[in-house]
DNA sequence: CGGCTTGTGTCAGTTATCTGACATCCGGAA
DNA sequence: TTCCGGATGTCAGATAACTGACACAAGCCG
């Protein structure tokens, strides 16, 4: 259309550059990931699981970043397509341990590399160096926000 | 709780890092917007209208990163709440420039500050030099995730 | 022991956002 | 001029995520 590169102060914020990246991750993980039938929290609760097995429901919410109730949803249709299993009883207290089965292991694998190729792409043109300034900083914003609840 | 602290992998993603930022950012402005009844959405969209008078509902839906459908629902509230103003008529094509009004610019006011402060926690202990070293990281990874669409 | 606080799984209702569709409107190409 | 691709505003339905609420389980401390 018309307008666009103004040199308006929003283009010097931080924070909505990283609005900005955020989003454009997730559109392009939902490119990639549409294709083999996975949303992104579909794939992260997966990801999630392979790394750490055994993780319960709330664990689970707080990896992904949303909350226990959503993604106790996602668990439930993952059980039911057969990705996952939980246990119908608690072993201890009333925490429900969740695993991969051997076919969401096989479905996470192709999702795993097409994400693992977006990072890549994303990552592409910078140095190892930079890359490793780039998560310390932001390691630093997360700490800084979290460190202080509000105030 | 329990677990946390092993050295996953996940924890060496850049990606996961970003999401995980970016949630972060997202929750510490909705705790600081929450009082003054506003959503980071409805404040994108103020803010967005401040600094660019008489965007259109298109353009603001690509500046906050959601679709026109949703900005216009938005925006439709903004309106009734007297926020916002908008022609009845399009002046030219189909276009419709919104603007604020007195009351949106003062109820902006407040958010604005509330919002920068947020923003400067974030940033807080890194220098200058780190901040703009991790401001074009982020361009740099968004360049990249849009040059290429998919691959 | 009994209370209290915290964490958990899950049900329900609400809200936000998205996808799909349609009727326009502009602008360049034939 | 006419035609067609791309952009826009908006209606409608579908989907994902949230908040609120409840019952239970574990740990701590009086």
């Amino acid at each position: 259309m018309c307008q666009d590169g103004s040199g308006v102060n929003l283009g010097t914020s931080v924070g909505y550059l990283l609005k900005e990246a955020s989003s454009a991750l997730r559109t392009a993980m939902q490119e990639v990931l549409h294709p083999l039938g996975m949303t992104v929290t579909h794939y992260s609760c997966l990801e999630l699981l392979a790394q750490r097995p055994g993780l319960s429901n709330s664990e689970l919410a707080r990896g992904a970043f949303v909350t226990r109730q959503s993604m106790n949803v996602l668990l439930q249709a993952l059980e039911r397509g057969g990705d996952v299993t939980r246990p119908s009883q608690a072993p201890v207290g009333r925490v429900l341990p969740a695993r991969l089965t051997a076919q969401g292991r096989q479905r996470l694998r192709k999702a795993t590399a097409a994400v693992r190729s977006v990072e890549v792409r994303m990552l592409a043109g910078m140095s190892e160096a930079e890359q490793s300034r780039a998560f310390r900083s932001l390691q630093g914003m997360i700490r800084s926000l979290r460190d202080s609840p509000d105030e």
